[in-house]
DNA sequence: GTCTATAGGAAGATAGAC
DNA sequence: GTCTATCTTCCTATAGAC
């Protein structure tokens, strides 16, 4: 089984335009021919249909590969994450763990705020993906609610660009909140 | 001055129209015609265009306009707002208004992520409205910047739909989030 | 300020040759 | 599996009568 393959068939290079099309330009923004013409396709010609039935299948099956793609992902990195045994550093190992499975969620969460109504199925997803966050380490604790806020918060705001916290690195961030939920007095 | 007119003018209604056009359906996914239809014109006839010289124009209007209404009622929110002398008291009373202030822009935060490219003085004048946030009373304290994430974070969760917090009232948010930054011991 | 009519183009999608 | 050609529909925008 190769992990990457050297030659993505036509199928699959146009599932990555065409994701990369709908989070940038919206599904009604993105032309079939625009796809055609990232995959080396002739724009314009309709090639397009012989790998998918329509625009809206195409959108379906760019959302689904891509759940599948970042949930994989998810799951492995939570596999290989050693959790120290120091209550604060165990927090601040899970917290990183959680920006970057937001971080892997960027493009899904945008086409859920854009083209939700369209493809429900991403809300589906990503609800049952979520409930995963801090499983067995946080669930239950008084802050873990604000502490998840606190992260969504945070990666969204420098998602969106320009950005409230654009001067407050993780690190900082990190060492904030583990000091508002850990103590702050403690070394 | 009338506060509220009882017969908007056309180009009110459009601008009315539009803007909730362009939030649900995106720019591109907004048609002429259906701004048309919904202000009550005979949709497809281009009566549009004696009020706009062009659907950009007509985003950009629409865009300055909920710009100048919401920033006008949040500045009007914080001048009537009276600051309790308790400190809890007093942080979740701005707790509230940070939440209100963000749902008064929810709309031109989806059209910032959107349609930012397109309108990029949306994010600038965002950023110059922002920073008013808790000017004042949290500034400088070592966990506002947490307090500002959860808040976002809270409040996109349930804008997003179905969302991680469906369950967690905002009485019950803010109260967590007061706990958390001002000691859970005091009554 | 609204309608009729229409220009002019681009979009989604299909049929058929290669 | 890709291109030529084309159908049909929809869209932005304009000209002109009322």
């Amino acid at each position: 089984m190769p992990a990457i393959k050297a030659t993505p068939s036509t199928r699959d290079r146009i599932l990555d335009a065409a994701l990369d099309l709908f989070v940038e330009e919206g599904f009604s923004g993105t032309t079939i021919s625009e796809v055609e013409r990232r995959v080396g396709l002739a724009a314009g010609t309709g090639s397009f249909y012989r790998h998918f039935s329509s625009k809206e299948a195409l959108l379906r099956a760019a959302v689904e590969r891509e759940v599948a793609t970042r949930m994989a992902e998810i799951e492995h990195d939570r596999a290989s994450l050693a959790l120290p045994d120091d209550p604060r550093k165990q927090f601040s190992t899970i917290a990183e763990q959680t920006l970057r499975d937001l971080r892997r969620f960027d493009r899904l969460l945008r086409l859920m705020l854009t083209e939700g109504d369209r493809v429900p199925e991403i809300q589906d997803a990503m609800m049952t993906a979520l409930p995963g966050w801090g499983a067995g380490s946080w669930a239950d604790r008084p802050s873990t609610v604000v502490t998840i806020a606190a992260l969504i918060g945070y990666h969204i705001s420098d998602l969106v660009g320009g950005g409230v916290f654009k001067d407050v690195t993780q690190a900082a961030f990190i060492e904030a909140l583990t000091a508002l939920t850990h103590g702050t007095t403690q070394s």
